[in-house]
DNA sequence: TGTTAGATCCAT
DNA sequence: TGGATCTAACAC
């Protein structure tokens, strides 16, 4: 298992994205360790992606996906769940990835299909919000092996409201994995 | 200080 | 198809 460096956020935002699947979330808590496997993602391409909530400029709320790339974006959504997103590219870029399903792996109880209810599986709250993604206790991995796997691209979930950004094939996910949201 | 819409999920 | 449930963002 190799923790995922800098650098590999620090690149295009759909490069990362696809390169996600397949990588194991990480996550040390309550003396456990929780893994999942990343099987689908969506991503949000800066201020100019009106999908993105960085479309709306620099605010409190969007302030991580401004910083540095390998943070943590955590917001809680509808009220009731959280959704957990990966900041890509250089400062100021403001994109990210949002981390949509994954297949349980290690010590992982609940559902994972979803955004809300991954983070719920994974104990993920608004604790983890602008945390290190280099940090020892919250982090991806590359595991050792990585069976090959084919890409599926479809339009984002929940963007209606992003005029053609809507249409743009901008989520990920691994084909006939069990595990996707809404394959 | 008040209002509103939202990167969801589940039961009906 | 609608209800749960909360907060950032913006209007006033």
């Amino acid at each position: 298992m190799r923790k995922l460096e800098r650098q590999f956020y620090d690149r295009d935002t759909i490069l990362v994205a696809r390169e996600l699947l397949g990588k194991y979330l990480i996550h040390h808590t309550h003396g456990k360790t929780l893994i999942g496997k990343i099987v689908e993602v969506e991503a949000y391409l800066g201020p100019h992606d009106l999908a993105a909530h960085s479309a709306k400029g620099r605010t409190k709320r969007t302030e991580v996906m401004f910083g540095p790339p390998g943070h943590a974006y955590v917001y809680l959504i509808y009220g009731m769940y959280f959704c957990m997103n990966v900041v890509t590219e250089k400062e100021g870029h403001a994109s990210a990835v949002l981390l949509r399903a994954l297949e349980p792996v290690q010590n992982i109880e609940g559902k994972t299909s979803g955004p809300g209810l991954l983070c719920n599986a994974m104990g993920i709250d608004k604790h983890l919000h602008g945390h290190d993604l280099l940090s020892s206790d919250f982090y991806i991995a590359a595991p050792d092996h990585t069976p090959p796997h084919v890409i599926v691209k479809k339009p984002r979930v929940g963007v209606a409201y992003a005029k053609h950004w809507a249409k743009r094939l901008l989520r990920f996910y691994i084909k006939g994995n069990p595990y996707v949201s809404k394959p």
